[in-house]
RNA sequence: GGAUCCGUAGCUCAGUUGGUCAGAGCGCUCGCCUCACACGCGAGAGGUCGAUGGUUCAAGUCCAUUCGGAUCCA
């Protein structure tokens, strides 16, 4: 034990012990009831590391780490996401390269020194290569997040590692997607899809974001073809007008009954369409009647499909009319009209078909302008728009209102700390209006493992894709050949062709538990993690990485895929707004552990519940560095004293050594903490069980130890003494344990001073090993305000502490001045009194102090 | 528009199933270098628990309405 106790150093000291001596090592060929399993989220190594990061992990590590004293085999894993653009565009920026996946693959490629300036210029390389990069870069990435989490503390096992680009992870996400395919769970089909075109690619509806953009209704009007009735619409989208398929009005509205059935013509573009009726058509929105064009939205999409209309698609997946003149549009005049628009952006369409309502004098009234929800794809910048496409789908409850019912019943068989935010979860299943849409047009990531036979005339037969087999996986059909093909077969009539897609990465992130679990790879070490006992996670992506999840489970194993999900708040800053880095409000993580420590740090993550956002708070940090500053040296006293691990309460005969009550009544508090903390811990309440720890061991020291000095020194004899020294030694023993979690450093580093081995290999400790040592719980309170009536009285003295009291009275009722009797001989050593005289006064609330004199000062 | 969470001392928050719960820490004020700790110790001041109704013998704690803040979904 070091004289002058500190925190610097600790984290190094201790993590590069840890690691030594392995103590977090998942011990395999267990049984599934000895191992609780945590599914946790694997952080993108190449984005960038903030507090928040800190924050969530903690939390997680402090249930990790009461499960593992608990007596768990704990498998607590952790992955590194590097299948998603991040990590692309890293890739890309870093060593100059771009990818093409109908390149060969080159085993012989280094990438250039520096990148080249102009992308233009930029290698061009297969698929794989640009994996291989990617693994070669991630090592360098994953080393700053791994350093800052050991520094932390976080008692993962390293060695079970992935990432989600690997190829187990490639082979796991590709067998499970081909089990989908078998079972019937996934599909390919040609269907209205949101588009990105930016991105150039489709995108799926937990990917959209809905922003409020400025737009205008223009108001126009169609032409009854019957009765010429000026028929008006108002729309948002005006550009959309030659692509109209119909119009659409409340069923209910009274204004067009009349109307529903028959046929009006567009102006402009002077195509004949049907006027029908549809409960989604709101009549409070325009006019109550609106244009149904394929596709402006996603509604769009509903009327077109249950109202039976045809496609008349205008614009192309660059965001541009299409430069030929739609067929439908068949007048002289609309096919001149078209000529304005054709392989214009939609941007400049929409002021063209303005300008020419404005010349044919068909606009009624300016534009209003409105503010509406614009759906975005989350990382693009540019609204989606709808366009049709060949995709892959995965059922997910969106078009089944039985698997909706069985998923939201999965929702409702997991436990969610806290039970709210499922919720979040019921609104996002009911509200899903079709499958999941999994197939990406990019490059990067795991390819869709199929292969397609081309007929006669070169063209693919999606209804029969080319499988391969599970032996094979993990593949990639742009560089290999279809299963009993030569590669010279690709591409040419009745060859083959191979889907030139990658998954969406929530695709490959839904199966995290396989991925780590080893599923496909060893059955037995599956089972014994799977189903996982905790997914820990934030609340931002219930609706993506924890539904697809769930999801996945529910195809390919018929179960959830955990038992209990711990769901994190997120960090705010100190104005309480979300940190990202966009706003620019971002922490870095180094700079607090530097200036606090890791168990300061941790504190104050540990102190905040589950699911509440919570602001960065340095003063928390601060707390909770004074509280693991207090613990070294209050063990250093303890220990100085004499405590060793022989006092500590072991059975019926040690805990005869207790003979003074105030030392039983110590026990009886800690019994309680020990009791309350692990209720606590089991309700998933660490910041209660911290809390509760707390408060005690400040109770501890500033009243047990200060009433128990002078007879700890040994002035009442030894086995008085020992008595104290039990008392001590029992309670640094299980306050150790009880901190274990959320301060791993500063009770490991005392733990060490006087125990073998370290504190985390220790068990949580035992409410029954304090029974036979727990006496009048009620005595050390009472004994307390007598403390605390005294200290006042000096307080306001304005003397010193140590100053003598001559005598003094305390008044309360008999059964709580017994307990002060019991501990007379302490109260008067603390307090440095002569004489305490009891008087009882049975109708008193509490215990008063009164009468106090003090001695002199300068005599003292 | 639907859903969820939050509104308790200057600040950050505890307050489990309604009955010593009006609390903690920080901050503030005052005092103390007390032989573990001045990165400390002791003491003190501070709130009609967002508002209004209601249920109840009893309500921060339940119900309704309402105001304010945040988030999710449409």
């Amino acid at each position: 034990m070091p004289d002058k106790p500190a925190l610097e150093g600790l984290e190094e000291k201790l993590s590069a012990q840890w690691e030594a001596e392995q103590l977090h090592r998942f011990e395999e060929h267990t049984e599934r009831s000895a191992v609780y399993s945590i599914d946790t989220p694997p952080p993108t190594a190449s984005g960038s590391l903030h507090v928040g990061h800190m924050f969530s992990y903690t939390q997680t590590d402090v249930l990790a780490r009461f499960q593992r004293m608990n007596g768990k085999n704990v498998f607590y894993p952790l992955g590194w996401d590097d299948n998603g653009l991040p990590t692309e565009r890293r890739v890309q920026n870093y060593y100059g390269v771009r990818c093409d996946p109908s390149i060969a693959y080159d085993p012989d490629y280094t990438p250039p020194e520096k990148p080249a300036k102009n992308q233009r210029d930029w290698d061009v390389i297969s698929r794989r290569n640009f994996i291989e990069l990617c693994e070669e870069l991630a090592v360098q990435d994953e080393k700053v997040f791994e350093d800052l989490f050991t520094r932390l503390g976080l008692s993962v096992d390293w060695r079970q590692t992935y990432r989600t680009i690997d190829d187990d992870s490639r082979a796991t996400s590709q067998r499970a997607f081909l089990r989908d395919v078998r079972g019937g769970n996934a599909y390919t089909a040609e269907a209205p899809t949101l588009w990105d075109i930016t991105f150039r690619t489709a995108v799926a509806q937990a990917e959209l974001e809905a922003k409020e953009r400025p737009g205008a209704y223009h108001r126009y009007a169609f032409t009854a073809a019957e009765t010429g009735e000026k028929v008006f619409i108002e729309t948002t989208r005006p550009e959309l007008l030659p692509s109209c398929v119909a119009l659409v009005a409340h069923p209910d509205d009274e204004r067009y009954q009349h109307l529903f059935g028959s046929t009006v013509v567009s102006p402009l573009f002077g195509v004949e369409v049907e006027v029908r009726s549809h409960h989604l058509a709101d009549p409070e929105k325009g006019s109550g009647l609106a244009m149904i064009c394929t596709f402006g939205d996603m509604t769009d999409v509903t009327w077109w499909r249950e109202l039976d209309l045809p496609t008349r698609t205008v614009i192309g997946r660059e965001g541009r009319f299409s430069r030929e003149i739609p067929e439908w549009i068949t007048s002289e005049q609309g096919r001149t009209n078209y000529e304005q628009l054709a392989g214009k952006t939609v941007h400049s369409a929409k002021e063209a078909v303005v300008e020419m309502l404005r010349a044919e004098d068909l606009l009624d009234g300016e534009p209003e302008p409105i503010t509406h929800a614009v759906h975005f794809y989350e990382k693009g910048d540019k609204p989606l728009e709808v366009v049709t496409s060949r995709q892959w789908y995965i059922r997910n409850g969106g078009r089944d209102g039985d698997r909706r019912e069985a998923l939201l019943a999965r929702g409702r068989e997991l436990d969610w700390h806290p039970g709210f935010m499922r919720s979040r979860y019921e609104n996002w299943v009911e509200g899903l209006n079709g499958d999941w849409l999994v197939s990406r047009q990019r490059f990067f990531g795991v390819p869709i493992p199929v292969w397609y036979r081309l007929d006669a005339d070169g063209e693919p037969d999606y209804a029969d894709p080319i499988l391969p087999e599970e032996e094979q996986l993990p593949v990639d059909p742009a560089a290999e050949p279809a299963p009993g093909f030569e590669e010279a077969a690709r591409g040419v009539p009745g060859g083959f062709t191979g889907d030139p897609d990658v998954l969406d990465t929530w695709a490959t992130s839904s199966l995290t538990p396989q991925i780590a679990g080893r599923w496909g790879r060893d059955e037995d070490f599956f089972a014994s993690v799977f189903p996982y006992d905790l997914r820990p996670q934030g609340h931002d992506i219930i609706r993506t990485w924890l539904f697809s999840t769930v999801v996945r489970s529910d195809a390919l194993h018929d179960s959830l895929p955990w038992t209990d999900t711990a769901i994190s708040g997120w960090i705010l800053d100190p104005d309480r707004k979300k940190m990202s880095k966009s706003k620019g409000n971002v922490v870095v993580p180094t700079d607090v552990l530097d200036q606090f420590g890791s168990d300061a740090v941790r504190y104050w993550a540990a102190s905040a519940k589950l699911g509440a956002d919570t602001a960065y708070e340095v003063a928390q940090m601060k707390i909770g560095r004074r509280l693991a500053i207090k613990l070294l040296n209050a063990s250093k006293f303890a220990l100085n004293l004499g405590a060793t691990e022989a006092h500590v309460l072991a059975g019926p005969d040690s805990a005869e050594r207790l003979v003074e009550p105030l030392d039983r009544a110590l026990i009886a508090e800690l019994r309680a903490v020990v009791d309350q903390a692990g209720q606590a811990y089991r309700n998933y309440d660490y910041a209660r069980a911290l809390q509760v720890v707390e408060a005690f061991f400040w109770r501890f020291t500033d009243d047990y130890v200060e009433l128990v000095k002078d007879r700890a020194y040994g002035s009442r004899g030894e086995r008085i003494q020992d008595s104290v020294l039990v008392a001590l030694a029992t309670t640094l023993d299980a306050v150790l344990r009880l901190f274990a979690p959320v301060l791993p450093f500063v009770t490991d580093e005392v733990w060490r001073w006087w125990r073998a081995g370290s504190v985390h290999q220790a068990s949580w400790p035992a409410e029954e090993s304090l029974r036979e040592g727990a006496g009048e719980a009620a005595l050390l309170p009472a004994v307390a305000e007598v403390l605390a009536g005294i200290r006042r009285a000096k307080s306001e003295a304005k003397v010193k502490q140590r100053t003598e009291v001559l005598d003094a009275t305390i008044a309360g009722p008999q059964s709580a001045l017994d307990h002060v009797e019991a501990a007379l001989g302490d109260i008067r050593a603390a307090t440095r009194s002569s004489e305490l005289s009891l008087v009882v006064e049975e109708e008193a609330e509490g215990l008063r102090v009164e009468d106090v004199r003090l001695a002199d000062p300068e005599e003292s």
